[in-house]
DNA sequence: ATTATTATTGAATGAATGTTCAATAAAATA
DNA sequence: TATTTTATTGAACATTCATTCAATAATAAT
């Protein structure tokens, strides 16, 4: 008994993702969205409320593509494959000369504030999500004798998070994709190392 | 035979960083530096030339904090511990539940893209001057003997960078202040202990 | 075809943004 | 003391900001 949307949401969160991750939450305006999405000020604010609601349905948007990226690997390899290519797949995008732009949602992390609470709870989530997904791929590497039986997966994936932080900064600050790339290689073999079992 | 400026340069400075640290860069305004340091907008453009100019400012000035901050730590101790004790110094203030700001540094540096030129380069300035600090301590404890002589400083020293890094966004992510401890207590671990002699 | 409901339009809103400026005040030199 | 130089004042600047709204268009159900 109503009109429909006349665009296609996922496509506009496409455009509004790349805008925001480009400039930032505070640095992109609301006639920035206007023009990268081409929906004028007021289907935007009947769809999404208003700009924060935008932001948020982004970090929705990225989230559950990330999601689909690390789904994307689970498929032949064994657990802890799966791990160090979704690991270093992350490496390789941060070192990659031609984008600098991280992670959306670690940008987000820190450029928002007590302020914006609503975004704040949103990245807390999405972060954490990738974390209990860490935790999960190092438990079933446990399971299946990959990694010794006294393995904190826990502690572990915290430590693999922060050491994802770390070279997504890094690539914002513009290092040497060298440097990121040896970083974060030395790092991932110094966390792992203790814990994985030798084939016999 | 000219009037002094009637404020007191780094009093100025401190309130504006403590306002920057909090909001951002975007996310505290002129009226908001007005409201903080008491300077009225003609003072503060005749000073630093600015909002920009300012930004940068308190950037060296945080810079130059931390410089004495290190330097502190370097009175009694050998080379490596030294380097712990500000490592978990570090660990601390970011674990600390009452002061979730992380670095000024880092948060700078994620916030501002390609347009702000001049904050980019400051920011990566004063970062690689802690990491090269960092290096310069790892290689005088590899000259004492605490660390193997093969190890490769450089190397290390981005290790360590970029593991702080993952805890000063953690901080900002409001993660629980014993996860961050844990966490960085063990990455330090994890670095550390390949290259570390054992006191004979 | 009529009606109810929602989407889109695009101008308008007031508040806030960073910055400028002429006037004034204060200090240091001559 | 007179002069020069710089600092401070506080209002005013144009611009941009996020948001609203009445008018219009389009759809689905009656």
């Amino acid at each position: 008994m109503a009109r429909p949307p006349q665009f296609d949401r996922s496509e506009i969160l496409e455009k509004a993702t790349q805008l925001f991750w480009e400039h930032g939450y505070r640095g992109a305006s609301v006639s920035d969205l206007v023009k990268a999405t081409g929906l004028l000020p007021g289907s935007i604010y009947a769809s999404f409320g208003n700009k924060e609601g935008v932001f948020i349905a982004c970090l929705e948007y990225y989230s559950v593509k990330l999601e689909g990226n690390r789904e994307q690997f689970e498929r032949e390899s064994s657990p802890l494959t799966v791990l160090r290519n979704f690991f270093f797949a992350v490496v390789e995008q941060s070192a990659d000369g031609d984008d600098r732009r991280g992670c959306f949602l670690v940008n987000a992390s820190l450029e928002c504030g007590e302020s914006e609470t609503a975004i704040k709870s949103k990245v807390r989530g999405c972060l954490s999500q990738n974390e209990t997904w860490l935790r999960d791929q190092l438990e079933a590497a446990r399971q299946v004798g990959e990694l010794s039986e006294d393995t904190d997966t826990t502690k572990l994936a915290a430590c693999l998070t922060g050491a994802m932080f770390g070279f997504r900064v890094m690539s914002r600050a513009q290092e040497d994709s060298n440097k990121i790339r040896d970083m974060a290689t030395a790092t991932f073999e110094c966390l792992m190392t203790p814990w994985q079992q030798v084939a016999i």
